[in-house]
DNA sequence: ACTATAGCGGAGGGATGCCTCCGCTATCAA
DNA sequence: TTGATAGCGGAGGCATCCCTCCGCTATAGT
């Protein structure tokens, strides 16, 4: 009824043979940097090409469009979860800041593929849980301590980051900054 | 040597005979509407025939795609000059949050313009001088009244809420709710 | 080493978009 | 009203992308 093991499982299986693997991971490294770098309507013909392997070779693995941006999304977010687990040892607000600081950073150059995928589908739907679930938690350790604002929710705060996320900055250091100040906001006084 | 009646000028000349005229502007909705909701990589075949004009009646207006996005992009611009000027009459820490809001506002649906033109263009540089020309007064003047934070930037400030603006919110409730947040961040205390 | 076969790559057909070009039409000054 | 002409529109050539299909090749178990 329900999968246990990892977070999530979209099942876009990973090939057996050796060099099939290789080149499935060639592809998902050139996908997130084209996907990253031109957006969702990059040139499928060209990931193939960065990655190394013929087009047949790309359709195999991934049938369509949508099957590559979700093996890429979902593998940013397997990630995200593992930072949370890992943030949680901190204090309170350190710990929800930091991970919203990694939350950014991961993203930042990703921003295209949320586009895509604020259309509603299921499988979404279940990597926004996935990623609820991991935050969540620190965000109310960091209410409960009396350092995080009761009348902000967690999806404002998240929204609100996500859109820090998109925006262009000079550098890091500027977005970091801004992260910041924004992050004021939702402190508690 | 330097232009100096209107905020802007990007010269793209509107026709002179009331048919072309009306085209003109048919398209100029068109393609507001168009990239707004497909992004910049919108049809401009799609765009022509959403504003009952032939193709070759788009070109002949806007020779690139370029120059219809400009067109497009720096028509807000000028809007949002109009906006901070308006602002102006309301108390310090207000006027900047109407203004801000206004700027969320206007820009929402847009968010697709400013990716294409995060590339430096030198007209680009003029539209963005004319943002900070109009929006900085504001912010100055309620760093001065002690209202807002003195070790935040303007450019900071901006740069915060064009993120807001391209994030994806539930509604335009949890938008406003959410800036209001982030600016509570930038708000002396 | 051998061989069954999983996996490879890229040619090519179909679709779509970009932009040019030119014969036709609506506008407006006289 | 009429004529000069600014402006129209869409056919069509070119480029690009998507995706399928199938003969070839590398892998891995024996």
């Amino acid at each position: 009824m329900e999968q246990s093991r990892p977070v999530l499982q979209v099942d876009v299986r990973r090939p057996q043979r050796a060099d099939a693997r290789r080149n499935f991971d060639a592809l998902l490294a050139a996908a997130r940097d084209a996907f990253a770098s031109k957006g969702v309507g990059a040139s499928l013909e060209d990931i193939a090409r960065q990655a190394g392997v013929g087009i047949g070779t790309l359709y195999r693995n991934f049938p369509a469009r949508q099957d590559l941006l979700n093996a890429v999304y979902f593998g940013e977010i397997e990630e995200l979860c593992l930072a949370a687990e890992q943030a949680a040892d901190l204090p309170p607000w350190e710990a929800l800041t930091t991970w919203l600081h990694r939350f950014v950073g991961y993203a930042a150059t990703k921003r295209a593929i949320w586009e895509s995928l604020n259309r509603e589908a299921d499988s979404f739907k279940a990597a926004r849980e996935a990623m609820y679930a991991a935050g969540a938690p620190l965000f109310e350790r960091a209410q409960e301590a009396g350092e995080a604002r009761n009348d902000v929710s967690f999806d404002d705060l998240l929204r609100m980051v996500s859109g820090l996320t998109a925006a262009g900055f000079v550098d890091q250091a500027q977005r970091d900054r801004v992260l910041t100040i924004a992050l004021d906001g939702v402190r508690a006084r």
